[in-house]
RNA sequence: GGGCGAAUAGCUCAGCGGUUCAGAGCGCCUGCCUUACACGCAGGAUGUCGGGGGUUCGAAUCCCUCUUCGCCCACCA
């Protein structure tokens, strides 16, 4: 009757949907004339990289964003998705630097600075948009019309502003600090941007020389020295041209013994620390060891940061190496020794035969040495974390330098404070306690790259009269000598633009209609890989320039993995392309599978080598609604053109049979379902309410048994259909969030549509009272029980699909009477009987079966019985039913049982227990009849 | 080294403070191309709910412990 296909394709059908939406400009918030009542729902995307391509992460978090976002828009919220992309300082600069190398072999320094930053320009004006494009293949309901860029004009100017801010209220400085520093990127880093990563390394004790005696301490006899600073010398490996514990040779010199994961460091050693309560070593401090492979002599000094467990208990300290040895070199004011270069080879401090040396290379060659000289004391294995750049994954190497900081500990504490108040959630809970924990220990935020590609520091430098001038103005000349001035080199960190976000993208400083009506925000949907670099930041940030927080929720997904539980990612080759999904089986099936599968506080774990399998679950379901669609358009005629709103009241009540008042009220539970467990970002219990609705109930029932009202052949056929065209547009409404485009393309050809009208933004389904019957289910749920006895025994007897068979089915009470007579064509067509008796006697022989409440169901099946066969399923069901009957009687038996628990659990248990005694009555009854032993 | 989470059918997971809760989807087995759908329909099998202990009339569910995975944080070099 329909011309559509079959088989659901979403090719066409997506694209033209999305354009049609776009259009009719329904993703732009519908503005609420009313000013003061209005509840604004607004929603910040996580901007992508300008460079990145879509991936499954990606699809995850937009999708759950559509789905809130769709859900509010559709209760009549006046809500906002704002999208927008990230510059991404290091990651496009490092696909450009790529891109670069690729096609002329240069290096960003070959081609300088200016014509570097166009050609990042041109490559991301090329192909900036794709991403979000991408987005809109899935479906995303972004107001496009809002899409900002981080390096925008407008957003640069704001970041100017919060930085001259921040410097004006002392909260951004210059510093000379210890900083992560990738060697490959060639640029400081956060520490959250440096990751710690497990390695299995080694751990080299070292040993040092002292030199010569002391002034005052010449007693100290040599061996003794010796002996002290190798306490277990028994398990000691000896290398090469060691000497054995206890036996010094004559004339062996004091020394003493260091361990270190990073021996090329000793070329910058200024000290060796130990504890100052160390009785092992408490007499050398103070004096000098020689330093082995250099001409330089470091003083033994005590620091309390020295644990004497660890290790020999004695510290080498490279001030410029290592952030711990930094704060031990600011302590006893030791000299700040660089021994590398930015690109972590060793310079010209160093030897000449290590200088130019790539760290590892160095580390080798001392380590050789060392052994050489017979100064290496032993290596052992040793797993320990290591900090690699976010980006490029190259070891971090601690560096000091100069770099601007903010001072975050005054903006942690009111951030601190919101998510102990209360004001703050998170979901899943348990996330906020890290986000807390963080907050607690917060440490400056390095903000300064050594980067082309980024905001640029608005820092100008004089150098004829010294003066550093934070401006929120270009600079062309001093304003305190009118001299030349040049601006500091060195861009923002990307996150020092996005953590302001909530509100930039919005128009401030400027106090735009928008800032005023949009901030701050509701929800912010996100990876808990992001919760420091850009969550904590944001809350930050909006309490301190706009005095609110920037959202109130904060939930935070899963990541999605193989089934191997490793992170989908490019690297690891183990990655799915949500395209190929979208153009094999829709992006509706994407987005099924991928809420259905998404718990809150659970990680999405898909096979990327099998796809199919993966995603069949969306894909049949989006089959199945698209077949139960056909179905009902191709009947419907006779359902009255009803008036927007007003279809439910086409049909009287008394017109409806049981099984209509079944799906309605079944139809309600769904509503119900849905709409509280999305209030509750339980999406996969959502999606999971409205398929078992659609599917197995709407389908499988209600689908099949009005079919006859439908043809004719039974009356009722237009109330059949308002009904069914009721409850499907309701589940439409519902799936809409969750499966825009199918939806909306049958919610479309449904009678009744005006043109403009969009399910996108159509009333949410509300619940209503009025259709709950509980009556109705439970006399329902006895008759698909007796269609499913029936269609039980003629699987276990093996007959034949086509042939139909006689039933009997003697109500047990007047409820199940009620029931079964009602809908008796129901079961008569769904269990495929030529005849359904309901009460009168059991003519002949045949099968037996009892449903819950008593209710015995007999199939006459003459010669075909095996008495033996039945006999045993009758016992067996019986036995089972004893067992049951056995143990619900000790427990209504038990009178701490009786009065402890609530009443009504108490009389639901009696309730039970009547019904299977009921039950266990009508088998042994049926098994005497049939004269089983 | 701290803190936290998870362990339920072959796979991915529900089961949200106790008593027909042992479930869903996918996969598997049997039978059906029944005029919406074989991406389907009907029927079916599969789990000592990670191990051990405890509380209770009763535990997948609460408590303790062990094991195994995972996450966050951390300057034992």
């Amino acid at each position: 009757m329909t011309d559509l296909p079959a088989q659901y394709s979403p090719e066409g059908i997506e694209a033209r949907l999305y354009g049609a939406w776009t259009d009719a400009g329904i993703f732009a918030p519908h503005r609420d004339p009313r000013p003061v009542t209005r509840d604004p729902f607004v929603v910040m995307m996580p901007p992508p990289n300008v460079t990145a391509q879509l991936h499954m992460g990606h699809g995850l978090n937009n999708t759950i964003q559509d789905v809130l976002v769709r859900t509010a828009r559709m209760q009549g919220r006046e809500t906002l998705w704002l999208p927008g992309t990230d510059h991404a300082g290091i990651a496009t600069q490092n696909v450009v630097e790529r891109l670069i190398a690729k096609e002329g072999g240069q290096t960003r320094f070959d081609i300088g600075r200016e014509a570097f930053v166009r050609r990042v320009w041109s490559y991301v004006n090329e192909t900036g948009a794709t991403i979000l494009d991408q987005l809109k293949a899935i479906g995303a309901s972004c107001d496009w019309g809002r899409t900002y860029f981080t390096l925008d004009e407008d957003l640069s100017r704001a970041v100017r502003e919060v930085f001259v801010r921040l410097y004006e209220k002392g909260l951004v400085y210059r510093g000379h600090y210890i900083i992560n520093w990738c060697p490959r990127c060639l640029t400081a880093l956060s520490n959250e941007e440096a990751e710690k990563h497990d390695v299995d390394g080694k751990i080299w004790h070292l040993r040092y020389p002292l030199v010569g005696g002391k002034p005052g301490d010449a007693s100290l006899a040599p061996t003794q020295a010796i002996r002290a600073v190798r306490p277990s010398s028994a398990t000691v490996i000896i290398a090469a041209g060691e000497v054995a514990a206890g036996d010094p040779p004559a004339g062996a010199i004091e020394s003493i013994v260091v361990a270190t994961t990073r021996p090329e460091t000793m070329l910058g050693d200024t000290a060796v620390a130990v504890h100052p309560a160390d009785e092992r070593y408490r007499h050398l401090i103070g004096r000098l060891i020689q330093l082995p492979l250099t001409d330089r002599q470091i003083p033994i000094i005590a620091d309390e940061a020295v644990d004497p467990a660890f290790g020999s208990g004695a510290v080498k300290v490279t001030p410029a190496h290592d952030p711990a040895d930094f704060e031990i070199g600011k302590r006893h004011d030791l000299p700040v020794l660089d021994v590398m270069t930015p690109d972590a080879r060793m310079n010209d401090e160093v030897p000449a035969r290590f200088r130019g040396l790539f760290r590892f290379d160095a580390r080798r060659q001392v380590v050789a040495e060392f052994e050489r000289l017979g100064l290496l004391v032993k290596v052992e294995d040793h797993r320990h974390a290591v900090g690699h750049c976010y980006r490029c994954d190259t070891v971090v190497e601690p560096r000091v330098s100069d770099q601007w900081f903010v001072k975050m500990a005054p903006l942690a504490k009111p951030a601190l404070k919101a998510y102990r108040d209360g004001t703050l959630t998170f979901i899943p809970e348990r996330r906020g306690e890290e986000y807390a924990q963080w907050m607690e220990n917060i440490r400056d935020w390095c903000i300064s790259r050594q980067l082309w590609w980024g905001h640029r520091i608005p820092v100008w430098y004089c150098d004829g009269c010294g003066e550093m001038t934070v401006s929120r103005t270009d600079l062309s000349a001093c304003p305190k000598c009118r001299g030349p001035v040049r601006q500091d080199e060195d861009v923002l960190d990307t996150w020092f633009s996005s953590w302001l976000v909530p509100f930039t993208s919005l128009g401030w400083p400027e106090k735009t209609d928008d800032l005023k009506r949009y901030y701050p925000g509701t929800t912010l949907v996100t990876a808990p890989e992001i919760l420091f670099f850009w969550v904590a930041r944001m809350v930050m940030a909006g309490i301190e320039f706009m005095g609110q927080l920037p959202f109130t929720t904060v939930y935070l997904h899963g990541t999605v993995r193989d089934t191997q539980h490793r992170k989908m990612s490019k690297s690891l080759g183990n990655g799915i392309d949500p395209l190929d999904v979208v153009r094999t089986w829709g992006a509706d099936a994407l987005r099924y599978t991928v809420v259905s599968g998404m718990a809150v506080g659970t990680d999405l774990i898909l096979d990327p080598a099998d796809l199919e399998l993966s995603f069949a679950a969306g894909r049949n379901f989006a089959n199945k609604l698209w077949n139960a669609g056909r179905f009902l358009l191709s009947n419907l005629d006779g359902v009255p053109r009803p008036v927007a709103g007003k279809h439910r009241n086409v049909v009287r009540k008394d017109e409806l049979t049981l099984a209509d008042r079944w799906i309605i009220a079944r139809c309600e539970e769904a509503v119900v379902a849905a709409t509280e467990a999305t209030a509750k970002y339980r999406l996969n219990d959502a999606a999971a309410a409205v398929y078992r609705f659609l599917w197995s109930d709407f389908a499988d029932w209600y689908v099949e048994l009005i079919k006859p009202r439908l043809y004719g052949d039974r009356p009722g056929g237009d109330v059949a259909r308002a009904v069914a065209y009721r409850v499907f547009d309701t589940a439409l409404r519902l799936l809409h969030p969750v499966m825009p485009f199918i939806t909306e393309e049958l919610w479309q050809k449904l009678p009744g549509r005006q043109a403009g009208e969009w399910l996108a933004t159509a009333a949410w389904p509300v619940s209503d009272s009025r259709a709950r019957d509980a009556a109705a289910l439970s006399g329902f749920a006895l008759v698909q029980e007796a269609v499913g006895v029936i269609r039980q025994i003629r699987s276990e007897y093996g007959i034949e699909p086509g042939k139909q068979i006689a039933a009997t089915i003697t109500p047990a009470t007047p409820g199940a009477r009620t029931a079964i007579e009602a809908e008796s064509g129901t079961i008569t067509r769904l269990a495929k009987l030529a005849t359904l008796a309901v009460g009168g006697a059991e003519q002949g022989v045949g099968a037996h079966a009892v449903l819950s409440d008593g209710t015995p169901v007999f199939v006459p099946l003459g010669s075909a019985i095996d008495l033996g066969r039945e006999c045993a399923r009758l016992l067996e069901e019986e036995t089972r039913l004893r067992q049951l009957l056995a143990s619900q009687e000790k427990k209504l038996a038990n009178e701490q049982f009786v009065s402890r628990a609530p009443a009504n659990v108490v009389e639901n248990e009696r309730a039970k227990l009547a019904d299977w005694s009921k039950q266990v009555a009508v088998l042994g009854d049926k098994r005497k009849r049939l004269g089983c032993g």
